[in-house]
DNA sequence: TTGAAAGCGCTACCAG
DNA sequence: CTGGTAGCGCTTTCAA
């Protein structure tokens, strides 16, 4: 609980000199520093974030705006975040609500406006309007990992491109009956929308609008299983592929494909958007990206921003990488 | 932007009676609060919490310490702990490190030194003689979650019990080959330990011993489908009963059984603790723990000792409740 | 290279 | 019931 007058004391110099020693700001003879540092070290000082902030306006942490964390690509992401602030000796300060909840009123209403943090990370934020205005209102930076175009994206996979590729695999292993699976559209998340779109495009691209279809689920694995069981009990109008949303509605596919004994990848071939943690152990097909290194890249930009706020970094969409496994296979000759 | 001074200005006091308005502390006039309330809001008025916290050595804020987010229960734990603190109007600042890892010295060695917080919520931290060490040196309040023995659990369920139950539960219909699945015991945490123990002394208990089998599996679905997969391709050797560390493992098994065209609960009976979110859609049989309860519980109790340090209050163990699905049935006659 | 002193924005004590 | 004043613990000019 000693404060730097006790080591400024202890060192025998004056507060002021004591505070730059340990800060490396200004000048101090190297003898003095040592001096300092070693009673600072022997009285386990450790300087009063409050006060520190106080005087230099900075906090030395950082917010995390997020829908949720019981949900793979978010608590991923959230990790890398963690894991890149640990290193840099930052806090993290965590606002988890869900878009639309009461929560969220308060996070945006009272919550930000401490600012309690150099600057913000929002991860699939999807802001409305008067979030936005509170966002820009705070006047720190604010790094979006898979947010949405109201706010502009930093950091997150080109979906368009990802769904495109799984699309067109299953395409060239020469499907026709594929279906999208996942999402309600009431409303879409930014990313959501753009899967689902990029999903029709590519369809449309190969002649194949007549067999675009969107197929509702909740974005869960459990979502999933439900959506597919209904739509794979229907004999006849079964699809023979299936691209979904992300890998948890792609597993849940599986398992209830398995569950109505329909062969994946025999008669139907599912392929997700993420690399799961259970992907490969259900040997999904799948365009991986790396939502830990998302969280991390975040926190470097941050960083960046916080240093220069005038700095505007290109963004560069990451391409996910196509992970073949065995949900996907060549289509029947027949269908 | 606006400081007190501000509001005091406008609303024609001084600075003291401005805060006493605000903060509801000491006298005011009906009057004056009022004023001093319009003057704020129409300020937009947002006191500093750096400032706040210098004067009166609280943070309004809380610290969480926990292994990672990226499993069932702790993100479960968190989102209950966040909630109830959004509620209180509290902020949340998270300490999310591995044991044993590089980053989880850090936050003990440097991060919660600098005690950001009013107290701190342990979530299954089994901590090591020199972090029980650091965790006192704070002198704030710890609310510890299915934190093991040395630093006491203040929330958790009875794992003893709950094991006890599932254990029972099989022994009941009639299965003696019973094993238990997960952890790898090097080094059990806390929870883990207690589990595996419960079933021993479960088994010992019903003249059993000689059929204790503990196999060995990561602490994840994928760990456990692995795990069962090796244990139940074995034909001889095949237990009829399963009781898994928790729900995750749980789920893997029922999986490689699947797989492995064993029928759950026709050949094999399997059971978990948890209540996991996908357990329902496994039909699998389980003890039920609500782990956002443990935190919003876990709040609440730490709150009270924010205001009150003395607060001793008993740890009531809660009891999982036993979910009978169909994972579990009576043995064949046969085995 | 060092020290004295003035804040940072707020609360809390003490008169009035 | 209200206002003046003294810090909370640190950084940061400004002189020396």
């Amino acid at each position: 609980m000693s404060g730097i007058a006790d080591v400024a004391r202890m060192a025998g110099v004056s507060k002021s000199t004591a505070s730059r020693a340990l800060t490396g700001s200004g000048y101090v003879s190297d003898l003095t520093r040592r001096r300092v540092r070693e009673a600072a070290a022997s009285l386990g000082y450790v300087p009063s974030t409050n006060a520190v902030g106080l005087a230099t306006g900075r906090t030395r942490s950082v917010g995390v705006v997020l829908p949720r964390v019981t949900r793979w690509f978010f608590s991923e992401v959230l990790e890398g975040i963690q894991s890149a602030l640990l290193a840099e000796g930052l806090d993290l300060t965590l606002y988890a609500s869900a878009p639309g909840s009461a929560e969220r009123e308060a996070v945006f209403g009272d919550f930000l406006s401490r600012r309690r943090f150099d600057g913000l990370i929002a991860v699939g934020l999807d802001p409305v309007g008067h979030e936005i205005a509170h966002l820009r209102a705070l006047s720190r930076p604010v790094v979006s990992i898979a947010s949405g175009d109201a706010i502009g994206t930093d950091v997150a996979i080109d979906d368009e491109h990802a769904v495109r590729r799984a699309t067109e695999h299953l395409i060239e292993l020469g499907h026709r009956r594929i279906v999208f699976l996942g999402g309600t559209g009431s409303p879409w998340s930014h990313v959501d929308e753009q899967r689902f779109h990029g999903y029709r495009r590519t369809m449309a691209a190969a002649g194949l609008e007549s067999y675009t279809t969107h197929v509702m689920s909740e974005i869960s694995l459990p979502g999933g299983y439900g959506a597919a069981a209904d739509l794979l009990s229907d004999v006849d109008g079964r699809p023979t592929g299936i691209v979904a949303i992300c890998d948890e509605v792609a597993i849940g596919a599986v398992i209830a494909a398995r569950r109505l004994a329909i062969s994946v990848p025999g008669e139907l071939s599912v392929i997700g958007i993420d690399d799961h943690e259970y992907a490969s152990m259900f040997s999904l097909t799948t365009l991986a990206q790396r939502p830990r290194e998302q969280g991390a890249a975040a926190v470097q930009l941050l960083i960046r921003r916080i240093a220069d706020p005038e700095t505007a970094e290109p963004v560069t969409p990451i391409r996910a990488r196509l992970v073949v496994r065995h949900s996907t296979a060549l289509a029947h000759p027949g269908t």
